[in-house]
DNA sequence: GTCTATAGCGGGATAGAC
DNA sequence: GTCTATCCCGCTATAGAC
């Protein structure tokens, strides 16, 4: 382990994933460099590809961070004993406070609309994360039935993807009206129509 | 079937709106370029700038054309002197449509989650056409309120905005999981939370 | 209205020094 | 691990012929 050349930096390859992450979020995939990446970390872009030498590579191991932080998120709710009506409220408020006042948007949400100029591997690993966080939703909607608080129209797995959709398209077109109260008018319509 | 040549294109401004919104929904605005457009109309990329001088011209013209056939749409709607029910299933039909097998999602949709890279102007394009749906959504739910059709939880407006968001979300899910049924459950759980 | 040619820039990526 | 230097490519856009 050598010596860190820039005081400031514990770890540039987190620090990477974090600053492509933001960019991902605010421009999309194919609107940022590493030559974006490098002046934001005050490097030359060369030294990015000793820890990714592709952007593929990068895209994908970021939303790998995102994955393991998804874990962490979902074990800190479990600790947290809130009913599956309080879960799914952190579910919404997670969401709210990632959009930043509407500057940012999910990063799965971003890659989806670019899906086409996607590498298959990152498109492989944006639908593993998708698909966590639909089982989690159905496991909380499993919950609720047994607790009453949500109705049982359908299968759980549909109202998560009907949850995870609207979530979505709501934090997308919240950032397009600049109007944070779009995000929370939707959660608002998704919790009466998942009510008992 | 060969691509469209000189002799078979009668308009060769709508045929790169043409493309160039297809490219949109399957990859994202800044992932094609003046050269693919060349190549798919058999014409020098040079050529295009006869019409859009720049990117930005094309995308904000691309708009507008789907705010006229928008307008061209809603009239047809108009004309088939549906119920407030079956305009909204008119529209969903008209997205799972556009969808081409999970191959495309709304150019808005995709507009939006890049966002950030967008020039100004584009983005006040893309802004208006958000609300003209939204607006006729309104009412859609207006008329359908008053028939005994809709629950009147909420404004009208909140309840257009939660349709809008859950089909551009549902659509861009639907394509990474690569399954239309995606797309139609979600508009099913839709018409199930505006019943009366 | 479409062409050829090219300017000018920025992209991802690599080689090799330190 | 980070650097300098560089390659090759593709991008948007322009000039000017036809």
């Amino acid at each position: 382990m050598g010596r860190p050349t820039l005081a400031d930096r514990k770890d540039t390859r987190s620090e990477l994933t974090k600053v492509a992450l933001e960019m991902i979020q605010t421009k999309g995939y194919n609107a940022f460099s590493y030559n974006d990446l490098a002046e934001r970390l005050n490097i030359r872009k060369a030294s990015i590809h000793y820890y990714f030498p592709t952007k593929e590579d990068l895209g994908i191991g970021l939303i790998q961070d995102r994955l393991k932080a998804a874990d962490v998120w979902q074990k800190a709710i479990e600790d947290k004993n809130l009913d599956p009506q309080g879960q799914l409220q952190a579910y919404f408020d997670y969401f709210a406070g990632l959009s930043q006042n509407c500057t940012r948007i999910c990063p799965v949400g971003a890659l989806s609309s670019e899906w086409g100029s996607l590498p298959p591997k990152l498109q492989q690993a944006v639908n593993a994360l998708v698909k966590r966080h639909q089982v989690w939703l159905s496991g909380v909607l499993e919950k609720g039935r047994a607790a009453g608080q949500f109705n049982k129209k359908g299968a759980v797995e549909e109202q998560a993807q009907f949850i995870y959709a609207s979530v979505q398209g709501a934090l997308q077109t919240s950032r397009a009206q600049n109007n944070l109260d779009y995000f929370n008018q939707v959660t608002r319509q998704l919790r009466e129509a998942l009510k008992a």
